[in-house]
DNA sequence: ATGTATGCAAACCATTTGCAATGAC
DNA sequence: GTCATTGCAAATGGTTTGCATACAT
């Protein structure tokens, strides 16, 4: 399968990232990325703790989750996302091209879009500026909340 | 001024909204509208408590603040960001027109681009959503960061 | 007069920090 | 053996909540 062949690569680039920045190469840092490489959509750092229990019967304590996470954005391995107040949302950086987020403010559903608004020349044209990824967020009403808001509208007036 | 217009103008929408919704007509609420729409860039609740304070003798709870800008938002008067792990950021809706942001993952420091890369037509094609804003967030490394990046990996390889 | 809005203090919760124990080098 | 990394527990800080008081309706 090809999505083998990406976990391996991940696994390659943060091994020579390690080795680069002198860091250690500890067994939870590499069952982390391995088990961020399985996971499709978003995840924060609750759900990849649990997950990791779940699905690897591999224990990892939050800290480590943070600290490794923060090296995996360092490296481009991993992208993040802060989407409102929650908690911060992560995906891998490698097989998920798509970074256009759709997200309803009113009950924080978030959709993704896989029709990509902006081109690699826009991103090019800034100055003095090195991209390493982007996100777009487009903010407003899901149909269903949009159709909430009307019922509750129409009951507000005729009270 | 043409400023002055527009305060005018978003004072008549929030005093539609506050009646439409039978939300009261507080002193408190005026005054945070009218002095957030005296601030040209990004703001947060703490400044925003501290300039209202200072430029215009005027307190107000955090917890009122907290709450006036949900009605905002919801309204649509005001936009919020998000940037990073960061306290939240908001900005006037009206007389702040561009909505891209160039963000560096080492310093933080955001940038705002003029340079609108999205058009309204591709917005509008967007399937059961009703959009109310976008934002445009581009991470990467700005140049004073580049260079400081590449001297501390210098000192490290060469220790 | 009624009940929403305000402001304080306490609670909340994701994330960070301090520190002793562990294990990569 | 040394010192970075781990994991626990405590601290932090922005935001939310509970509740008594104030005030718009």
């Amino acid at each position: 399968m090809d999505s083998e062949k990406i976990r391996k690569q991940a696994k390659d680039e943060f091994t020579e990232y390690l080795t680069f920045r002198k860091h250690r190469k500890t067994s939870e840092r590499f069952a982390i990325l391995d088990h961020i490489y399985t996971i499709k959509g978003h995840f924060n750092i609750d759900s990849l703790f649990n997950s990791m229990l779940e699905d690897a019967s591999f224990r990892v304590s939050r800290s480590t989750l943070y600290n490794t996470i923060e090296l995996l954005l360092d490296c481009g391995l991993v992208v993040k996302h802060q989407f409102g107040a929650n908690s911060a949302q992560y995906e891998r950086a490698y097989g998920n091209e798509n970074h256009d987020h759709i997200i309803c403010i009113d009950c924080g559903e978030v959709r993704e879009s896989s029709s990509n608004l902006i081109s690699d020349a826009q991103l090019k044209s800034i100055k003095k500026f090195k991209v390493s990824y982007y996100s777009m967020y487009i903010y407003g009403v899901c149909s269903k909340c949009s159709h909430a808001r009307r019922m509750k509208l129409n009951r507000m007036r005729t009270k």
